[in-house]
DNA sequence: CGGACTTTGTTCGATGATCGACGGAAGTCC
DNA sequence: GGACTTCCGTCGATCATCGAACAAAGTCCG
């Protein structure tokens, strides 16, 4: 037999979007705010809607708020998700410190806090200064922990999602195989990959209407998040989107700690362009200091981000023939110069790919800056828990 | 506000699996064969599956056929896909060849045949030879036109899958935008990319279980399916998988004929190896050559093709970082040497990307042989027609 | 060999979800 | 201020689904 067992893939189960959730979903999008846009688009009869609409703001799910704008008739009573009684929180977790924003079911920022702290000595060490944070931010504005639904938290090294558990990150002693959700009580956590959220916030946040999205951060090092039919491709074991180890051609005595040589971001990840700074007399240690020397007109180092721009763009030409996106956006540390890596990259991938490729390739600057990180995991944490099964779990419970 | 309109992805509507479609599904793909089966698995009460199941019998898409094993009780009636009223067909086009397999719903094919034609004749010389190949094995087997629902055809070149129009393919002068689908009456005819088609096909037919895969397919050029959750990945324009043009270090010196240099379908494609052996003092004019000439124990062919396996590892290493698939299938022309091919793949691959990504790697030859892409165009168009949305429509006709 | 048991599948009345018609509410337009 | 439009809740009718009961078709065992 030829259609086996497994193959129901690509065809999947059929649905009228009628649902609780779905009518939900539909009203936190946006997508239909009052009652009867609802029975417009879902189809189902206006009786059928109200039924549902009540049901989700007896729930507190949903409120009424002050009537819209008549178009000749009873003006329509709005509609939107009841966020006071939800909080979800967005922790980006880093090498040096902790970001976390406290977030409504709306995605707005409630209140932020960042913090130094070294993820090397372990989550024992890390995950209750965590807890503090989303404590202190939750105290902040007022709100109780009961109300916190869940938790997004992007950290930096591969995970397996569906456990929360990194697995063997390079940067993370102490990590390995460590089921991070566990250690909150109450809320439900998800863990992803901090390039993967930054590469979600991105989205939602400035492209919800694209596909294909690839977020490339350049920072110490450098990764990619992929964004496909507008969900994250993880990939068979988590660790897609890695394009920091792909080879760049004519850099074979760059040396990378992954033991192999001329890796991408061994040659214009941050911590590369620092060294040979230092070894051309200008002292730099990290990727911002190479940010401040650019800003300060050294042009030894604009020439070297453009040079790093271009040696990313080489790899990115490839991606784009490959994976075919129609927006790459530039983040990280170094994108704060991105005018100059911007050039580099955007020079290469439209000499180096397909014509058809790029033709509606567009290539900018990441639009949402330094906690693009925390607003991603907390977006992770929102659709999780606003998603349609999940919903209406809650509303036949 | 953050979630806009358009963030509604990633957030399916919900469905409890239960429309006669999705019952449909379930039987095509034998996850449950029997009355009960569907009842267990559906969870829907077996009194609703029943009218559901002769809903389908009624409309001719399932039969029943002998019981199957008692375990301890009634023996239940087995069910299965009606396959005698239906047939699809599915059309490799090639530059210089068209192969149409006529195939079941179940995907077992039930005649094929090939036939010499020149594409570049354009779509009013070769499409009426399409058709008189489809009705040729519809009268074999004595099945009437009125019976083919769907048509799938693969083509060498990109295509807009919605509308079915290449575009700009580079070997099909005359096709930029010719309506395929309007050509044929009577079936929906779907149209995609050669390589999209194969990848599919090899999906179905030998990965079922497979959620990431890539099909590569090394002939006189090099291009690569996706397959992402089950599903084909096409990219924002329809181009995705080209990677025939990603650059390979340190042969800076190979023009291709898409403008740059050291494209990896110019140095290792099958048309660059037959010229390569040519120099040599080997005449080669296609794969086919390169392939007999390494049968027949040419160490510098053998050489050529180890080398050309170890340049097309260099850019899959970068794909497995990026993508992280789960199987890498290689296919083409030159997969029938495929011991010397994989050596070289499997050998770079394995060096060059990263250990998480490849620990549940494998790297294999196609399982499908020659009728690869006619085959998946195939699939394609039962997927089509037996997808719960078209099997609804059907019964609520 | 025959009755107890098991599993399958159908029939049919009960139930519950959804619909559509109706009417009241709340505005605009002339 | 009345006609009109649109919005929204109510309520009986309708339709899909369920579950119990029953018939069918086998196994198991004394």
């Amino acid at each position: 037999m030829l259609l086996t067992d497994e193959c129901s893939y690509g065809r999947r189960m059929s649905s009228p979007p009628g649902s609780p959730g779905d009518v939900l979903t539909l009203i936190s999008a946006g997508s239909a705010t009052t009652r009867s846009d609802l029975a417009r688009v879902t189809g189902l009869a206006r009786s059928t809607i109200s039924q549902r609409v009540d049901a989700l703001i007896e729930r507190g799910l949903v409120e009424e708020s002050d009537s819209g704008e008549s178009t000749g008739g009873r003006p329509p009573r709005q509609l939107r998700l009841h966020t006071d009684e939800h909080s979800v929180a967005g922790v980006d977790l880093g090498a040096t410190h902790c970001r976390v924003a406290l977030m409504d079911l709306t995605g707005a920022v409630l209140a932020e806090s960042e913090e130094p702290l070294h993820i090397a000595e372990g989550p024992e060490a890390v995950l209750p200064q965590v807890d503090r944070l989303v404590d202190q931010l939750l105290a902040e504005v007022g709100r109780p922990r009961a109300g916190l639904r869940s938790l997004g938290i992007g950290v930096p090294g591969p995970v397996e999602f569906a456990t929360g558990r990194p697995n063997n990150p390079p940067i993370m002693p102490g990590w390995n195989d460590y089921p991070i959700p566990d250690y909150f009580r109450g809320p439900t956590v998800l863990v992803d990959n901090d390039v993967n959220v930054m590469a979600l916030g991105e989205h939602r946040n400035a492209f919800a209407g694209t596909g294909h999205l690839l977020f490339v951060k350049v920072g110490t090092g450098i990764g990619c998040g992929i964004v496909t039919e507008g969900a994250l491709h993880r990939g068979a074991s988590g660790s897609a989107g890695d394009i920091g180890h792909i080879r760049v051609s004519g850099h074979e005595e760059a040396g990378c700690r992954c033991g192999n040589s001329a890796c991408l971001e061994a040659v214009a990840g941050g911590a590369a362009l620092a060294r040979r700074l230092t070894e051309l007399g200008f002292p730099a240690e990290s990727g911002a200091d190479v940010v401040r020397l650019v800003q300060s007109g050294n042009t030894q180092a604009l020439r070297l981000v453009r040079e790093a721009g271009r040696l990313i763009g080489e790899v990115l030409a490839g991606l784009v023939n490959f994976f075919n996106p129609e927006v790459i956006v530039i983040g990280g540390a170094l994108s704060r110069v991105h005018e100059h890596l911007l050039a580099g990259i955007r020079e290469t991938v439209y000499r180096r790919s397909l014509p058809l490729a790029t033709h509606h390739l567009t290539i900018v600057p990441s639009r949402t800056g330094v906690n693009a990180a925390a607003l991603g995991a907390g977006i992770l944490a929102i659709e999780h828990y606003l998603s349609p099964e999940n919903i209406n779990r809650i509303i036949n419970a």
